[in-house]
DNA sequence: TGAGTCATGTAACCTGTTACATGATTTG
DNA sequence: CAAATCATGTAACAGGTTACATGACTCA
């Protein structure tokens, strides 16, 4: 979650409160934060030096703003631009997918490439799964429970090469 | 988790270790499990009396086999039927439909309409929040990280209603 | 016999959720 | 003035990941 509050706070600086509203507005589609966690990976990334206080209102409701540091925009950059390693593939390629505009555009490609490469990768496992799972006989009393496996992984394949199609075909390009 | 090793365990009682390799061979597209969250719900069922140990293999391997309990069944006949409380609906979408051979024929339209009650709630979210984005102004500076967050909103549209799409006519019905 | 698999268990760690406490500011 | 919102913080809890320790069995 580190690498979204960096994206958000590249935006424009925002406090704390900001960013848990800003999860709501968008993220949350593909993310979810509560305000624990935010906290707890915000200091994080003060203690990493990937984000800084860019102010505290005084006199006021004592308001922090949080700004994202040189090292922190490395971070992001390098992230965006590095494998998926998320454990849900569609989780990491809608988080890049989000801020793809901060990234220069001649290098949105290759971003898009990372994305499209991982629900490759996982595609082919699935594939390589129902091939497994067409050969294997099943006793009469468990045919029932088959059926809605096989279903189950028939959405699966389906949903990840609407996905990777969605990817490749669907994107706004300039 | 626990509905889903109660699921499991309702194909036949097995092994912690052959739960490992059944979540390996087909939850894992909806679910992920280690070794170590694995125990723990187990033990967890376990103290809750929702299994039991059927079996200790003496002299061997001292390979226990988990039994579901008949509170077991009921709990999880009881999950099936519940509303989608996941916090991605489409996890909870699978794991029911992965065990939907385990329910009574009659009660399995049930099961789906469950399913599609969340995945139709989700979309709804979404369209709300589309429809707000859309009357949204954009300074000229962020006109691309807009174009891209909505773009991020798009899929997220699409793949939902690829989802409503697919539990209303793509599954097996007899 | 040695490698791989079967099979159990422990525990630290990370991160997300929930619930609460506190108080300032804004707004009807 | 009261309620809602802004804004911070703390802490217990839950569940997933990783790594490790231990030992039996199987098979080439």
């Amino acid at each position: 979650m580190s690498h979204v509050i960096l994206g958000l706070l590249l935006l424009w600086p925002m406090s704390r409160y900001d960013l848990i509203r800003a999860f709501e507005a968008g993220v949350s589609l593909f993310y979810s934060a509560s305000s624990g966690s935010l906290k707890r990976a915000l200091d994080g990334l003060l203690e990493r030096g990937l984000v800084e206080v860019e102010s505290v209102e005084q006199g006021s409701r004592g308001r922090k703003v949080y700004r994202v540091t040189d090292a922190g925009r490395s971070a992001f950059h390098a992230w965006m631009r590095s494998e998926l390693t998320e454990s849900s593939a569609e989780t990491g390629a809608l988080a890049r997918l989000y801020f793809l505009g901060l990234v220069e555009p001649a290098d949105r490609e290759a971003v898009i490439a990372r994305i499209t490469e991982r629900l490759g990768d996982d595609l082919a496992r699935l594939e390589a799964l129902q091939a497994e799972v067409q050969q294997a006989s099943v006793p009469t009393e468990l045919a029932d429970v088959a059926t809605y496996q096989r279903a189950t992984l028939a959405y699966g394949l389906a949903s990840h090469r609407f996905a990777l199609d969605w990817f490749r075909t669907g994107l706004p390009r300039d």
